[in-house]
DNA sequence: TTCCTTATTGATAATCATTTTCAATAATAT
DNA sequence: ATATTATTGAAAATGATTATCAATAAGGAA
C-alpha cells in the first residue's frame, strides 16, 4: 500500500537478474512481477495490465508488453500460445511440479484445463528428451509445453 | 496442368467429408488441400496463399483463411502456433509417425526444428495420457503438440 | 441441359493484439 | 544534488486475421 517494494518485496527478489543485465528496477516492473507472482494462471497481457492497473493506475499497456518481453528474454517469464490470438504469460518457478505447462485446450470454446495426471512420468521422459535434444542440436532449452487439442465435454455435446 | 481435380485428384479424395457436412467442393478448396497435401512443413496462411496463387491466381487471401478455418473445424487440418504471431497449418495424416507435432523452437530467431528422437517412446506415453484425459475430462482429443523452447546454437553463441 | 437456390468467393474495410515513435520522466552513478 | 541514460506512457503504426457485401458458381431440381 505504501509503495516500498524496493526494501524486501519483489523488488529485492530479482535484484541480481536485473542489475546484472544492466536493467533498472522500476516501480512498473516490480508490480508486474508481483502480479505474475501472485497469479497461478496463464495471463494475457491485458489480464496483467488490468491487475497492475488496480495497484498502479498510471501504468500503460505498452509498458506491460515491453516488460513482459524483457522478462521473457531474461528467462524469468514463459510466454506461450493457445491459438486464440493472444499470448499468455506465466512466471517461471523452477523445475518443480508447479511449473509444468501441460494443457488440454478446447478448440471450439477455448476452455483450458491444466492437468496433472502423468506429470511425473511425462516430466521424466521430457527431461530425458530435452537433454538429448540439447546435446544433438546445440540448443539451450528453457521450457516446454505439451498440449492436447480437441473438443471439451460441453462442445462435444452441442455438436451431437 | 489441365485442371480436372474433380475426377480422381484431391477433389474426390475428401468428397465424403465435404458433402457429408453440407459443404461444397470448390476449385479453391481443392487447390488449398492439394497444396497442403504436397507440403510437409507447417505453413502459414500466407505461405499457402502464395503457393495456391501460383496454381490459381484469382485466389483471395480471405478465401485461404476461411477455408483453413473450415478444414480445421472438420478435423482435416491442424492449426498451431509457435509464438511468432502467425498461425501454422498442417494436414492431418492419421496417427502414423509422420503426423506428430514435436518441435524445437528458438525463441530468439524463430528457427524451428522438427525432431524425431524419442518419437516412439513419446507417442506411447502421450497416447496413454490422451486416453486417460479423454476419459477423465470428457474431451475428444484430436491432436497434440510437444514443443521445447530455448536458444538455438547460433543465437546462444551470439549472446555469448 | 437449364434454371434455382444458396453456399462460396474476393475485394475492401474493420478488428484486435502487439510494436514503434518520441518527448517527458525517473533510476543510478558520480 | 546532478548528470546520464534507461524507461515510461500516449498516440500512431503495423500486421495478422475477420467481417461485410455484392457478384459468382456448385449442386439439386425440372
Amino acid at each position: 500500500m505504501s509503495g516500498r517494494w524496493g526494501e524486501r518485496g519483489p523488488g529485492k527478489r530479482w535484484h541480481r537478474e536485473f542489475r546484472g543485465g544492466g536493467y533498472r528496477i522500476t516501480i512498473p516492473r516490480q508490480i508486474i512481477l508481483q502480479v505474475l507472482d501472485e497469479s497461478k494462471k496463464h495471463l494475457s497481457a491485458e489480464d496483467i495490465f488490468l491487475k497492475v492497473h488496480q495497484i498502479y493506475p498510471t501504468i500503460g499497456l505498452t509498458t506491460v508488453y515491453r516488460t513482459l518481453e524483457l522478462l521473457v528474454g531474461m528467462g524469468l517469464v514463459f510466454k506461450f500460445d493457445f491459438g486464440d490470438g493472444r499470448a499468455r504469460y506465466e512466471l517461471c518457478r523452477g523445475d518443480d511440479s508447479s511449473s509444468h505447462h501441460h494443457h488440454l485446450v478446447c478448440t471450439n470454446c477455448g476452455r483450458i484445463i491444466d492437468y496433472a495426471e502423468f506429470i511425473e512420468e511425462e516430466l521424466e521422459l521430457i527431461n530425458k528428451t530435452k537433454q538429448e535434444l540439447e546435446k544433438k542440436y546445440g540448443f539451450e532449452i528453457r521450457n516446454h509445453t505439451l498440449q492436447f487439442y480437441g473438443l471439451c465435454k460441453r462442445c462435444k455435446a452441442i455438436k451431437e
